[in-house]
DNA sequence: GAAAAAATGTTATGTTATAACATTATTTTG
DNA sequence: CAAAATAATGTTATAACATAACATTTTTTC
């Protein structure tokens, strides 16, 4: 069984126990994006979903799809260039606990999925707190040129 | 002469030196924008900018003005509601150094903008590094709920 | 004052996202 | 099991955000 077949199982599971389906059309989002590692807009999966699977999709069926996905955490939706990326911990035990930073390079598109340091986020907690701003979300993006794109071979 | 005058006229002053223009509806896109503090999206600013000085405007024309401003650092775009903002520290010596944190009320829709403690920011480099990316954007953006949304008077 | 550069006007179109309502599939419950 | 309720999907339309491309005007430079 293959890396894709194994996480979708997990998913799948994950999913049951949580009172939520992981209906076809949901499967067949994931299963294009966890082909195309790279961020991807929500009209790109549409084309993608076209091509495979329905030529008649509409764009609600992809938004439904991947808000869903979000949803349970498959998927993170990154704000700042409105794409949809499949989450790094998609399958494993772990999920998120503190914040993520994601490293999009704004040379190839591509982005990298990191975990805070917890000391980090608790710093930006706390300067959040002297305006007794409570975050609620637990992400930030932050752009730049990831190392292939800084030294290419 | 007012607060806003003040920052009009050194920000002009500021454009003479670096040899930009701050031209008729550049600033009067700034002066609607400084009489809103709340974050507004561009198209809201247009309508603002046709009730109060040309009906026919077009969205060209605010987005024109709106990203002359953000160049020259006056206003700032929020990428993660594709909103605009006048810089907090518009008409002020100091100017950005370190990284900015927006926070953003998710419930209000008001704005805090925050200069990050240097520490903290290192910490986010120096987390970024590992991975060999080098950031060229200095502004994290996070949601949350305001001070005074959570405690209403 | 002619040439070049910068700003603005204008039209069209591309991109992202959701509202609203109809239909179908699935689950719950009597 | 059948009716009712809920969840998912289909479908059409449109709202909201943003830029391309080219024309015209204004300003600067020489």
């Amino acid at each position: 069984m293959d890396t894709h077949s194994r996480q979708m199982a997990q998913l799948e599971e994950q999913c049951r126990q949580a009172g939520k389906k992981l209906t076809p059309i949901r499967q067949q989002v994931l299963q294009l994006m966890l082909q195309h590692p790279q961020p991807q807009s929500a009209y790109e999966i549409l084309q993608a979903y076209q091509s495979r699977y329905n030529p008649k999709a509409q764009p609600m069926t992809v938004y439904r799809a991947l808000n869903f996905l979000e949803e349970i955490d498959a998927v993170h939706r990154l704000a700042s260039t409105r794409q949809y990326v499949v989450c790094d911990h998609l399958g494993r035990e772990h999920t998120h606990h503190g914040f993520t930073q994601f490293l999009l390079c704004d040379r190839c598109g591509g982005l990298q999925e990191v975990e805070m340091e917890q000391a980090v986020w608790q710093k930006l907690l706390a300067e959040a707190a002297i305006y007794h701003f409570t975050p609620n979300a637990s992400a930030i993006e932050i752009h730049g040129v990831c190392g292939q794109c800084q030294n290419p071979a």
